[in-house]
DNA sequence: ATTATCTATAGATCTATAGATAATGC
DNA sequence: ATTATCTATAGATCTATAGATAATGC
């Protein structure tokens, strides 16, 4: 069992905890997301994280080890749940290929567009390609090897060579991360119709044909409903 | 005529010009680029862009009103050439709309990877959002249009519907600035192979089928070869 | 004793402006 | 006179660390 949220151990905080339920750590995080992507990185100071969340600035480091932690943890949770969906397609191999690249690139358009804000916006970030990071492309290297992976099991696909294959699987994932420069220029577009309309231009990409269309995504999404 | 590079009004600089051939102001552009791209924005001080530029940190509000004012011109450099490609291509109304198209794509992708720098990455930066980079927006904007009206000229894109249409026209441009994506993740990739590739789906997702790629292709090609 | 917090601070920046200066051009 | 540059600087930060402190838990 953990314990009640509101836990009395420790140093009394100068300013009230704020009510909104989070644990500090997922407070920090929280204030972070929205500092990071409406201000910048590095315009954004680890005190004002902190008084947004609610704490002193360096209380910050009882959390997380620097700045750059706080960018990883946040970036390692827009990655992260799309892997572990992407994992349970790869292994549903009872289902079309198709139908479960139609249904990754669904869910991954709709976790790019959680949440209040653009987090998928901080990926180029030049910090981001350092060392420090290593967990998050791992993590997102293994998210692109599933794309190729159902690509490979799709009709059009298995008979693509290998440079190819590879080409396209970039262009199956750079599509879905596409929603990122969509939602930047046009925050109030809504999610479902986008992440619809992407993953079915995921499914063209891949050489299904237009009368397969339907009911391919018909498939798909009947996986997804079956996966919650 | 504009006077040889050498010119030398104006007091004399501390450093030696650097013998780049480049036009001062086009110095401080080459340096801002490199930095803003490899270490960020906000963490690019004015001093260390003047440095590489060759003059000392106050001598850059001579050509720029700040720091913005050089992001500005640097962004409206990446797009600008591409609204010109796309002007004359819906001008150019002998040709097929997916042809027009393909082309339009593929010039963007191969302009997007010009230069030694993924200058698109800075588009995501938070400050473009600004009133200060309404320019910027607005030629973008023409730019969206342009793929748009190609859109419409198609065969399967005249049937759509103005939400679906608007759709995907979204999702058009947007597969064309994921390079900047991909580029990121693997610098090394080669442009052309990448252009093709990303026109060649940019007209499966207006729907072209499969057997028509070719000769649009060859037709996208030939219009780009006039152009130039 | 353990924990979550606090206060204080060292040492290093950064941008934009004011105003001087050393060339050329007329 | 005009121009491109320089030097100097005001005023405002910022991150990470050291070490103290005020709770709970045993």
């Amino acid at each position: 069992m953990s314990p009640p949220v509101g836990r009395k151990v420790g140093r009394p905080r100068a300013q009230e905890r704020p009510a909104s339920g989070l644990e500090p750590r997922e407070e920090v995080l929280a204030a972070a997301a929205e500092l990071f992507t409406t201000h910048g990185y590095t315009a954004t100071s680890t005190r004002a994280v902190a008084e947004r969340a609610g704490l002193r600035q360096a209380s910050l480091y009882h959390y997380f080890d620097g700045k750059q932690a706080i960018l990883a943890a946040l970036l390692e949770g827009t990655v992260r749940p799309s892997l572990e969906v992407a994992r349970e397609l790869v292994a549903c191999s009872g289902a079309a290929a198709e139908a479960r690249l139609w249904a990754l690139c669904h869910s991954d358009v709709k976790l790019l567009c959680r949440g209040p804000h653009n987090l998928g916006a901080l990926y180029l970030l030049p910090e981001v390609q350092t060392e420090h990071f290593a967990v998050f492309h791992q993590v997102r290297a293994e998210l692109k090897a599933a794309y190729g992976e159902l690509l490979v099991g799709t009709e059009r696909g298995a008979a693509l060579g290998p440079q190819e294959r590879a080409l396209r699987t970039d262009l199956l994932l750079g599509l879905t991360e596409s929603v990122i420069l969509i939602r930047r220029a046009d925050p109030a577009r809504d999610p479902a119709a986008l992440a619809v309309a992407t993953a079915d231009a995921a499914l063209r990409i891949a050489g299904v044909p237009e009368r397969s269309l339907a009911p391919l995504r018909r498939e798909g999404q009947q996986l997804l409903a079956a996966q919650r």
